[in-house]
DNA sequence: CCAAAAGTGTTATAAGTACACCCATGA
DNA sequence: TCATGGGTGTACTTATAACACTTTTGG
């Protein structure tokens, strides 16, 4: 039974360290729940149909901001394109997928439909729509390890133990904020603003603020093996 | 004027090193010319139009199998989406773009109006057919440093110096066998077959020969930077 | 025996990781 | 002055690049 005709949706995965004030910084994934069928209940990416006369880049950002009200959205790309003929039920329709990221101090007011949720705690979600969240996840991880794609994820300025709770919560593994101010620095990815933070509540050292350098998407180590010479 | 329907394309950018026993290795790119308007004479990529009932990989291979005759496909990945409204005149065709990997000693038997064309002297492009292959070089680059994805460029068995020339020409450097043999060794990526290969015309060792450990496409180097403790 | 091609050994360097220790602040 | 958090210094490890040197072959 051949179709009539192919649509093709957006699908965006869109990123933000939550809960960074907390003990237990969470990268969280944003999500509605279905108010109808099919899949009534499940959780759904933020999305929808491509329209005639707009590329899929736009078109993320305008339904991001049409249907969840969101537009703090400081990095977006492109996954992948899922086109198995049958992956949702009736007409088929094409889903190119993308990577949006969030900075953390971001508090963008939500429809009631719709949610951070941890991504080590996702709820029961619609069609092929998981494994989209991990394929983005995955693709966040490796990037933070050789781009400076940290900025989209942070506030304009911020202390490295910031940092490195926003690093520890997104790559999901500790990381030591010595090294970390190192090897971003190395690179150039971050600058030192000259300014300090107060210190909290309890007392302890001001932290110096440090900003990244550059606020658009760069490749810092393009190679890990293998390099030119010279 | 808004279109009224929206055709998928899958293009696909395929590399093949050729001229391997000559000096002069080229990593080439598989191009038909156009022969009618528009843009006759023009190069393009292999491709067409997405069926009602194939995914996009499956729509791949078919059609390099159908229009250019071409089997011998070892790796084909997804590269990205070409979404511009205008991108090509008439209705609108989203275009899914792929990176395809033939090995050197493949020698498929091509139609008339279809040639590779060496990376480096391309000839006048369709549409916007010259950033796709940019973009796929760019890719293949970056992977060979960090994945097993050499195996999809190689013969099954293989020469250390055979190896240093299809990473050089891929890559665009010059690559010391040495090097390459102990980095891809120490991943465990090549392995020894214990045979020999006989020595050449003009004498000299016979070289030892090796094989990727395994056939399909794996990470081989995940963490540049960051990688979990221990 | 010589040229050619392949393979081995050695050194240098750079990037990261781990961790001990010192510093600045609030209560 | 002490607990707390931030910052500095340093030793260790590992991956890789560069390159000189040795081995094995054919003519």
């Amino acid at each position: 039974m051949p179709h009539r005709s192919t649509e093709h949706e957006v699908l965006a995965v869109v990123f933000q360290v939550r809960q960074l004030t907390t003990r237990n910084p969470q990268l969280s994934v944003l999500l509605w729940e279905r108010a109808m069928e099919p899949q009534r209940g499940a959780w759904s990416l933020p999305g929808g149909r491509l329209r005639h006369d707009e590329d899929m880049t736009s078109s993320v950002r305008r339904q991001l901001a049409e249907k969840v009200d969101l537009r703090e959205v400081t990095h977006l790309e492109q996954l992948a394109v899922f086109s198995e003929p049958d992956r949702v039920p009736g007409a088929r329709v094409i889903a190119s997928t993308f990577l949006g990221l969030v900075p953390s101090d971001a508090t963008p007011a939500l429809p009631d439909d719709t949610r951070w949720h941890p991504v080590d705690a996702l709820p029961p979600m619609a069609f092929d729509h998981r494994p989209m969240v991990t394929h983005a996840h995955t693709r966040l991880i490796a990037k933070l390890s050789y781009t400076n794609i940290g900025f989209a994820l942070t506030p304009k300025e911020f202390a490295l133990s910031t940092l490195r709770d926003i690093y520890s919560a997104a790559i999901a593994h500790p990381v030591d904020a010595t090294n970390l101010q190192r090897v971003l620095a190395r690179r150039g990815v971050i600058t030192p603003t000259g300014t300090t933070a107060r210190s909290g509540r309890s007392g302890g050292r001001p932290a110096a603020l440090y900003r990244f350098t550059e606020s658009s998407y760069r490749v810092t180590d393009e190679f890990a093996a293998l390099r030119p010479p010279n």
